[in-house]
Formats: C-alpha cells, sequence, structure tokens
DNA sequence: CACTAAGTTTTCCTATAGGATTTTTTAGCG
DNA sequence: CGCTAAAAAATCCTATAGGAAAACTTAGTG
C-alpha cells in the first residue's frame, strides 16, 4: 500500500499540533477501521501502522489500548493486536434486544425532561435528515447513517441520564461497523449471481425502505418527545428499532450463512 | 486477589516478568485506585507511577489509556491524567436507574436459559455467601462486595447475552469504587459527632441491614432462576435492586451533603 | 497593582536497542 | 512421503534517554 508522506524527506519541519497526538491517531485508526482500510479480522502491526502514519511508536499504543476497550481491536499476548470481527447474527440480535432495554426508556424519559434547547436541536436533526434523503448514492447512505447515530445520541442525552448516554454510545460503534460493512460486502458482490438476492435485499430493505422509513419512525419519536408525551416516545422508540432489526435482519442472515 | 500491600516497601517490587507486563500493570494501577492509594480526583505522574512500579513509562501508558476507557481515570490534554471523581449523587442515582434497566431482564432471561452448570454455579455462589457471613469486620465487608459482583455478573452471564454481561462489568467498576469508598470513609470518620449519623446510617443500613439482607434476597433471585420461574426471578431482581438503593442512598446522600 | 518576560517544571513524543516469544524454515528420521 | 524437532526469522514487548512544546511560576518594570 502507498505510504501517504515520506517521513525521511522532511525530519524536523512538522505542522503544527494544537491537541494531543494520540488523541488524533485514535481517531485515525478508528476511521481507518470503520473504511475497512483496516479490514476485520485483519492483524494489526504496530510498526507498519506507526510509519504509515508518520509517528511513533508510542501513540499508536495508546490509541490501540482505547480501541481494545472499545471492543473494536482485540490484543493476543505476545501475538498482536487483530481488528476484532464483525458482528456475529447472534450479537447483533444481542445489540438490538440490549438497546430495545435501554433506549424506549431513553425516549420516555426525553419527554418529561426536554427543555427548550432540547427542542431545538431535535428540530435541527430532523431538519438535516430531510436534506439527507435530497442527496444520492454513498454520499446518502452516509448522511444518513451519521444522522441516524446523532438521532439516538441526542436522546440519550436529553434522557439525562449518563450511564444510558454512555452506554449507547458504545453500542453504537459496533453497530456502525456493522451497517458499514454491510453496505461495502454489498456493493462489492454487486453482479455475482451467487449473491444476488441479498443485493435484492439490500434494494428492498435498506435503499428504500430503511432510509426513508427509519426517518419517518424518527419523526415520530421526535414529534412525541417535543410534545412531552413520554408513553408515545416510548412505544415509538420501542417499535422503531424493532422495525429496524426486522429491516436489517434479513440481510445480516444473509451475510452470516454466506461467510462474507 | 490484591494482596496487602505495605506502602512502605516500595522501592524494590520488581513485577514477575512472565507474560504481558501492561496487562499486570493495568492490574495494579487498578487495584491502587480501589484501595484508595491513588486517592479520587488526584492528579497521576507517569513518570512517578512508572518509577514506583519499577517499570518503564510504556507498559504504564498502556495501562492508563485502558483505564480512561474505563472511566476510572480522566485525560486533560497537555496537564496529564488524574483519577476520576466520585460518584456523585446524581450518577448514584443515575447507575442504579441503569441497572434497573438491565438486570431484571437479565434475571428473567437467565431463568428461561439456564441449565445445569448455571445452576451449580449459582448454588456455589450461594454457598460462598453464606460462608462470607461466618467472617467478621472489614474482612467480611470485603467479601460480601466480592460476592455481590460475582453473583449479578454470573446471572448477566447466565442471560446469554453479551452486551447486557459486558455492560454490567463497566457499571460495576463504578460501584465498587462507591462501595470501598464510602466503608472507608465511614471508618475514618469514625467518632466525629458531626458524622454520627452517618456512622448509625451504616450500622443501621449496611452492617445489619444490608449484608444479610441482600443475601436473603439473592437467595430470592437464585432459587427463582434455578426453579427456572422467570418472571419471579425479573420482580425479585427488580425488587433487590430498590432495595439495594433504598439502603445506599442514605449514606451516599450524607456522604455528598457533607462534602466527605 | 497590572502587565510583561524570562525561567522552571511538567507533559507528551521520538528514537532505538535488545530481550522474549511465536512462526516459519530446514534438516533428520521412520 | 509424512512426521518430529531444532534453528532461523519475524514480530512483539520493554527499557531508557532525551528533545520539543505547553503550562505554570517567578521576577521585574511601569
Amino acid at each position: 500500500m502507498p505510504a501517504k508522506k515520506s517521513a525521511a524527506s522532511r525530519p524536523v519541519k512538522r505542522a503544527p499540533r494544537r491537541s494531543v497526538l494520540s488523541d488524533e491517531i485514535y481517531e485515525m485508526i478508528k476511521a481507518m477501521i470503520f473504511d475497512h482500510e483496516i479490514a476485520p479480522g485483519s492483524r494489526v502491526n504496530i510498526d507498519a501502522l506507526a510509519v504509515q502514519l508518520d509517528v511513533s511508536q508510542t501513540p499508536v499504543r495508546e490509541a490501540l489500548a482505547r480501541l481494545e476497550s472499545d471492543g473494536l481491536i482485540a490484543k493476543e499476548p505476545l501475538k498482536g493486536y487483530k481488528a476484532t470481527d464483525l458482528l456475529s447474527l447472534k450479537e447483533f440480535n444481542d445489540l438490538f434486544q440490549f438497546r430495545l432495554l435501554i433506549e424506549p426508556w431513553a425516549a420516555e424519559q426525553a419527554a418529561k425532561l426536554v427543555d427548550n434547547t432540547g427542542k431545538t436541536a431535535l428540530k435541527a436533526e430532523m431538519q438535516s435528515a430531510k436534506t439527507a434523503l435530497k442527496i444520492s448514492g454513498d454520499d446518502q447512505f452516509q448522511a444518513l447513517t451519521e444522522h441516524d447515530a446523532r438521532f439516538h445520541a441526542l436522546i440519550a442525552s436529553i434522557s439525562g441520564n449518563q450511564s444510558v448516554a454512555d452506554s449507547y454510545e458504545r453500542t453504537h460503534c459496533h453497530l456502525h461497523l456493522f451497517r458499514l460493512f454491510m453496505a461495502n460486502k454489498l456493493h462489492l458482490i454487486e453482479g455475482e449471481s451467487r449473491a444476488k438476492f441479498v443485493q435484492d435485499l439490500f434494494e428492498e430493505y435498506y435503499q428504500v425502505g430503511s432510509g426513508q422509513l427509519a426517518i419517518k419512525e424518527h419523526d415520530v419519536i421526535a414529534k412525541a418527545i417535543i410534545e412531552q408525551n413520554s408513553k408515545a416516545a416510548r412505544t415509538a422508540m420501542h417499535a422503531h428499532i424493532e422495525s429496524s432489526l426486522k429491516r436489517f435482519a434479513p440481510a445480516a442472515q444473509a451475510i452470516n450463512e454466506n461467510n462474507l
């Protein structure tokens, strides 16, 4: 793979860095994982990574240690780090079950406690969702995914319970990775007849269904919270997560069954 | 498990060069936090810690990075690490609310899915609780605390949902720290009239009440799971956590109000 | 007292060498 | 040819010293 910049060319001159390097490296490596520049299950060589990012090993090590706590990277003693495998079908279901325990409560609580700041933020987020629907192609996929993440995080935040918010933040990493992988893989196998049905699922469930449908469901939740109707918010969130699970499950199963 | 390490005999405490040093250092620092060798809110100097543990900075850095992800240590860019403050009363309540969302479901699920291995493990754990009740003094406190941690973790594990189990593991760190701190502080202020009422609370709610009462409640939960009565398991767990919150809350509030 | 300027300390990062462990290669034997 | 075992290579882990940049402290001047 081509190195981004030659390390030897300028040993002294360095761009002025404001924040902490290890934090930047952490974000960079996380982005590399999400972008599948680091493939799931593949080994991560500290030396190579340090050279590639043009930093020394120290910040790379710190970043990897944190990513291990995030569950995005696993460390096998004396063998090195490796990117964690994708969610299995069971883990996928577990994660959604977990969300069903947390998020309906969070939505209910958010409806009870929301103030004007929160209402404004919710409205703004729904606005950004509607503009995202106008985008086309891969950019739309990314925009929708990012809206989804922000929307759920926002509600967790408005709920006022830090434990709940933190907890969502953690699960989100995995789900995000899974979704990106799905899109990625489904794109790669485009045209192969063996996975034609997966492609169909993608078209039917994700591109058309999930995008617009999810936004509609989000809208229902947002309205309920803004109107401070806590019961409605709870049931809407519950329905949304179950609906979301149903949308993703077929594709998830197909991916797992075919060992993609 | 954490052997008594006299703070005086520091100079020569070479870590046994077995396999992964940074993991050992991670456990050591975590133990130091739990033992209040590193006070909550105090700053943690990497250099000093490395010298004290007689290792280089590298493993200390990795350990601190992981502890930051655990929420036990916070990093302020360009200022260094510091041990996180104790739970505020709000965080304390948040944590219990969070447990109410997770653990009753886990108990219910455990009752549905438990096999013979799980039943045996539960029985063994309850046996260890009963022996713990025979111990006296600080050792009893520690034994009961450790039993409590194992008991709840076991149920989360039997529930079969990895997300739930992981999630409990995370909350547990904080709760454990809080309980240890309570015992620690309550011990320190023994005799001071200003905090006499806290001491009373301790005697009434914790030593007598919480110890034996909690075990009884655990017993009800364990029996329900073993009999595979999922509804009973759920309500018993719910009642136990609420009861536990009620027991701890007065002392927690007293500690916070008095800025102990 | 306000404010600037220099000095000190702290913190973060780099660089590299060497020890330890796993994996791979190669040689030997049945 | 298949299997075991020793040697070599690759990789990871640790140790240590020191440099750069920021934050903090101190002193001096108006």
